[in-house]
DNA sequence: CAATAATTTCTGAATTTATCGAAATTACGG
DNA sequence: CCGTAATTTCGATAAATTCAGAAATTATTG
């Protein structure tokens, strides 16, 4: 039976479908994804196919870009010869993942070219100031942030989660932090 | 002068625009932006106008734009009757504007819907077993994320560049944290 | 409060992006 | 290897978005 057939499923697929067009995703690549994190079981393309009703060829190409992301993965099924896929299910590997990804294709080559900019401007008389200055500004912000997200990365899971969990009260833990510091 | 005639301002307008259509802006509104991130001065929206080669009525819809995400605002200026514009330039305050609108308009809601599908789904019977598991695990990892989000959030902005700075080795100070905790 | 400047809203054209179906390629089983 | 199933690539079309210009609205000035 298909999976949505049952309502809640659809309004969930739907809804993530919607919600990936809104962070510059296909709709289909969002779709196949929801679908797949749904699923009890690999699916091969076809039944993709069959239950979101789009072509052959762009469930194809949907399955290469969330291939990209490291969030969907082709699995052998015994005694059947297509492929089939299967979503990650730990949902903060899945967080971590697409972060990866989209740090790698978008922030990262941001970077790399303010800071070319930033450099040219440096040396550039004829500048205007306050562009030199914003540019500046705007890369150190960005590598702060890369250098941040850079550490946080090659932290153990268990560690994110736990910083995760402790909240706010991370804070206490500064030198001149809020007050109770190291207390609990 | 216009400010586009210099070549490393045109490079940071252009890369900024592409930046915001990976992210779902649209490129007028993102250009809108980096031309008052870059600007010296408040600029009415008929020198937007002439800077970006843009339609009059675009200006103005990416003008209301981006003061929904409080990242630009109107300011009146001496002697013209024109309305003038400036974009905020703290970028540490420039992101969080960002992501408390994003996720308003776009988390929200999806923690809401989660939410009523997971309670839907724990009274239904016939729902696949897998399907309420799955639905219920994002709910809970969404609202996770929203309830730290919030706890950071309110933290203020001097605690939250130092967490930052800080980098990984906050995670020293967790309880069987990694070693040297709460030593320097 | 009338005249006009400034701004916003609306509509349709143009461009871009998403999606499809056919054709080509690749992988597999006999 | 040959035939067939499975998958991917590619050109064409549909859908959606962006954008300009006209019309309507709102604000400001004298």
């Amino acid at each position: 039976m298909p999976l949505l057939d049952h309502p809640g499923a659809k309004a969930f697929l739907l809804h993530w479908g919607e919600m990936g067009t809104q962070w510059g995703v296909n709709r289909s690549v969002s779709q196949v994804h929801a679908l797949l994190y749904l699923s009890d079981r690999p699916l091969p393309a076809d039944e993709i196919v069959d239950q979101l009703g789009l072509a052959r060829s762009n469930v194809s190409t949907a399955l290469k870009e969330l291939q990209s992301y490291a969030i969907v993965r082709r699995v052998h099924v015994e005694g059947d010869r297509r492929d089939h896929f299967v979503a990650e299910l730990d949902l903060w590997e899945m967080l971590t993942r697409i972060a990866a990804e989209r740090k790698r294709r978008e922030i990262d080559p941001t970077i790399t070219l303010l800071n070319d900019l930033a450099q040219r401007l440096a040396k550039d008389g004829s500048a205007p100031p306050r562009v030199r200055e914003r540019i500046t500004r705007m890369h150190e912000f960005l590598s702060t942030l890369g250098n941040w997200y850079e550490q946080m990365r090659v932290l153990p899971k268990p560690t994110l989660i736990a910083l995760m969990k402790l909240g706010g009260k991370v804070a206490r833990f500064l030198p001149g932090g809020k007050k109770g510091a190291n207390s609990g």
